[in-house]
DNA sequence: ACAGTTTCCCGTAAATGC
DNA sequence: TGCATTTACGGGAAACTG
């Protein structure tokens, strides 16, 4: 019959932030023959809520209704697109929230309904058809947590809606969530993730298990619980890569320059037996958002050693960007001449043929001004040497790209779920 | 009667945006003897606007009644304050827009009204004041415009509400408006300016006339016309000094470190005489909120030559403080050593003494990475040099705070203008 | 007290109006 | 078309609220 909600936020739908336009499209999938009226549409938020059962209620501030028009391309089909629809949280239903309080906001799950109603040859027709379930945020900083429910909605249940899924949420097994975590980097960042990198990311989640594709990974596990010892949840701290990645090292991720998903054990079998100055980069895992470099040093008595960079953030990101870092980062060992310790980017690609396309020459012409750039240094006062070997997987070539797009498409359609029409073509 | 609006905007009372909370407190002077009823107070804007004058009109958006209160401290005055105050545009009032557009949003003056009404010994009587006149604005980038007219129009009229004074602006002699902006930075960045400085703005304003000191400044000149081959007003380039001031330079300035407002000619003065390595800091003339510093240099041949970096603006200061970019900063000269060529702060304090204290320790801890900090660096190939010298006067010491506060006190009478209240008592 | 959540609002970017 | 002005909203921080 219709079909459902695309809201605006580039990339994210299915979440809504209060407070913020967002756009969702319905068609008539049924040719009417002979409908010689406007055919109003009405949208509602939550229309058919259980009573007490959401904590969270809201309404559409905005116009609701609006008449369908034949689509401009094609198909004569009729159609009508909601804009800056916007959604506010009704205060105070009555005395205090009615839910339990065992899910989180982003795991609340609401649907906007759609209904219009016509006669023909004298028969009047209700129509109603509902969007997939939806997360409502009021703070970007929700974002992350809400995609996460999306994803993991539309990773694990056919049903169009199913508001109760947080209720008790099914677990996924690493083989499906490993391809939905690939798929994120290739549909945000432009690139996948190949199997080594997702091995590691298999072995942080999962432990040893990992090397079993069918161990399932619980929902909690994936976005609630935090990482042993650390302050954050395993999403939170991906997602925090992604962005990373989306606003400061695109380039340099779809060169596939960034073996990213690293252990500090797999890293130094890498590099153990390398020349001096081969590098690799890598995300931090003890802070959120966070990538470095270890690059292999050869003391006098000619022990190796390898040294890591104090990650660089968003905000050091934002300063200077990371292909200059590269280029630029000097140490300085008990006040002798800056060296430019990176030589090589893993195995043995001379670091000016990787990221010389990717550098910027900042220096602006402003006369009568010198130019001025910031540069990364280290000050070494004494060696030191990331943690011991331990053992781990062996190289392989990454997944090939076909497999994401594949990939891609299933979540895509699962996520604009065209079943409805059918069911309402029975009406 | 009644002391009109302070809205909360930090620190720039009588400016108010469009959607953003604002607060206005009212209160009675008169002691009423016997008021058994509860005195409502209902604020208005722009309640006695002269039709068709007004280009854009607004209304408040939010609750505008309240009951008068005995106030807290002292007195038994009774008084009302409004909060969470809001303004909204009105849309298309009748058709288009009043105004002959000669005027923009920040020269349009505005009012709040306060209403009430009370009955003693049978005696019906009807309070009413209002506000000095208000600049709305709809975005925080107007604030700089709108700032100039709340100064401009307080610094030269005591009317209470002349709406119409941007029609026809007075001019503001010299004397006046200098006493005006260094009031402004011993307001918001806790230092005003001392005579150098002052002779620095006026002669950029009015060229060789500043000597004069009851020369005239026009309010175009000031603030509409844009400097001789720049792309902003006079004012615009002030307050972005202000504003890197206040967000990223408060201790250095504070200090009197900056010297800020000196004319490349003055700049050779002091410096052609001066030991090598001997600086200054300076505010940029051509871009927006810049800061540079400029330093002694001697060649082989003996010859001095003074090298000005590239301005440092807000993005790069908030990647790096700028006390450590003084003391971190080197120039490479074709490949030698890296050299920080700042040693003495003008007229000879040693650098470390002076800036000392300010510098961030930034190497953070976070084993097992290298700390990295940024540094910044000018590439030197061929000696850049300022331009010629020109005759300009000799230093002075500053003006004393006292001269500031006096000023600062007589501006603030004037902007919470009590003189309403005397006319009322007429009533 | 505190954590989860929402509100507030600056500052940039985009849209709109003139 | 270009400039003036408003709107949009991400992101950090403060305020709220059980």
């Amino acid at each position: 019959e219709k079909q459902p909600c695309m809201p605006t936020h580039p990339q994210k739908p299915l979440i809504i932030k209060t407070g913020v336009q967002f756009t969702t499209k319905v068609r008539l999938l049924v040719k009417l023959p002979e409908v010689d009226y406007q055919l109003k549409v009405k949208t509602t938020f939550d229309k058919d809520l259980p009573p007490g059962r959401v904590s969270r209620q809201f309404f559409i501030l905005t116009n609701n209704t609006k008449v369908m028009d034949i689509e401009d391309y094609s198909n004569g089909c009729l159609s009508v697109e909601f804009r800056h629809l916007q959604l506010k949280e009704k205060k105070y239903i009555n005395g205090t929230k009615g839910n339990e309080g065992l899910l989180s906001v982003t795991e609340e799950l609401h649907s906007l309904s759609f209904e219009a109603c016509f006669t023909v040859q004298g028969l009047t027709i209700d129509l109603e058809t509902c969007s997939l379930p939806l997360v409502v945020i009021s703070n970007v900083s929700q974002l992350p947590g809400g995609w996460a429910s999306v994803m993991w909605y539309n990773l694990l249940t056919d049903e169009p809606r199913n508001m109760a899924f947080f209720g008790n949420p099914p677990r996924a097994t690493w083989s499906q969530l490993s391809e939905v975590l690939s798929w994120q980097f290739s549909t945000f960042a432009g690139r996948g993730l190949n199997k080594e990198q997702l091995s590691m990311l298999g072995e942080k989640l999962l432990g040893q298990h990992a090397s079993c594709s069918d161990y399932q990974v619980s929902w909690s596990k994936f976005c609630k619980e935090n990482i042993l010892g650390k302050p954050f949840s395993f999403w939170m701290w991906l997602d925090s890569i992604l962005e990373l990645i989306k606003k400061h090292l695109l380039p340099v991720w779809n060169e596939n320059y960034i073996m990213g998903f690293v252990s500090k054990e797999m890293e130094r079998i890498l590099l153990k037996d390398k020349e001096q100055g081969t590098f690799l980069l890598r995300f931090s895992e003890s802070h959120l958002g966070g990538i470095t470099f270890t690059w292999v040093q050869h003391n006098e008595n000619g022990e190796m050693s390898l040294n890591s960079v104090e990650p660089y953030t968003k905000n050091r990101l934002s300063a200077l960007p990371f292909a200059d870092i590269i280029r630029d980062y000097k140490v300085i060992s008990d006040g002798v001449v800056p060296e430019n310790p990176l030589k090589f980017l893993y195995p043995k690609i001379p670091k000016d043929e990787a990221f010389g396309r990717l550098y910027n020459s900042q220096p602006s012409k402003v006369h009568p001004y010198i130019p001025s750039i910031l540069i990364p240094i280290s000050e070494l006062r004494s060696n030191v040497s990331t943690s011991s070997p331990v053992s781990c997987q062996s190289p392989e070539p990454p997944m090939t790209p076909g497999e994401f797009d594949m990939l891609n498409e299933q979540l895509c359609f699962s996520m604009e779920t065209m079943a409805q029409w059918l069911e309402l073509l029975k009406l």
